[in-house]
DNA sequence: AGGATCGTCAACCAGATGGTTGAATATAGG
DNA sequence: CCTATATTCAACCATCTGGTTGACGATCCT
């Protein structure tokens, strides 16, 4: 379920990374203080919510977004904020502010 | 918070009701299979993450719907989705279809 | 005042969730 | 082939979550 999904964190913090770029597992998990496992577990939860494809290349599996999940949540959401559009800006203060996922979940600082 | 409020879908469903009008407490639990604690504990989280409001005449409890945060949670993901303007007709489309919280909410059948 | 209705609170319980560790699998490379 | 690297799996644990029931406070009505 994609809410359940971005309910977390950790889970909110890998996606903005993702945003970024495509990611190894083993990358994804390093600014985080928890175990690979935990990581792996968080993205098989993102990727069963069609949050984010795995493609595996070789030993490494690469990490991607895939937006059309969160576009489709939005869209659920949207209905009920009688759809003023939204502006590009707004996100960029998110990510710089208190609803900012990384400040949230426990990352190593460094 | 929001994401978590929303993971839910007997609250997701209460969302789809107060979409209509706004309820007493009482009504909004009617149609549940569930005790009214229980649903009074969900307006509860709902209200804790900000996307209702209630408030009290006399003895009932009116909910509203709180159409500002679920607008703020949607600004997030619309920057994960690339920004593709949102249509109204998709949200209708929605409430009939799979993502209808209505259903899998556990609803009394009449 | 007294009874019925509206809603919450408190204690409790089963199952889900998020983390750990150690073993297992698959691939790359000397 | 052997070892190191990348990732998952399995078992386990503590805490959170969503539900229950029964008692309670507040309000309305007669």
């Amino acid at each position: 379920m994609v809410f359940s999904a971005l309910a977390d964190p950790t889970r909110r913090a890998i996606l903005a990374m993702l945003l970024e770029d495509d990611m190894a597992v083993t990358d994804v998990a390093e600014p985080f203080e928890m175990s690979l496992a935990a990581i792996s577990k968080h993205l098989g939860i993102l990727s069963e919510a069609g949050l984010i494809a795995r493609e595996k290349r070789g030993r490494v599996i690469w990490c991607k977004l895939e937006p059309d999940a969160l576009r489709t949540a939005s869209v659920w959401m949207q209905g009920f904020g009688q759809f003023e559009p939204v502006d590009l800006d707004a996100f960029e203060r998110f990510l710089a502010d208190e609803f900012n996922p990384i400040d949230e979940a426990g990352l190593a600082t460094g």
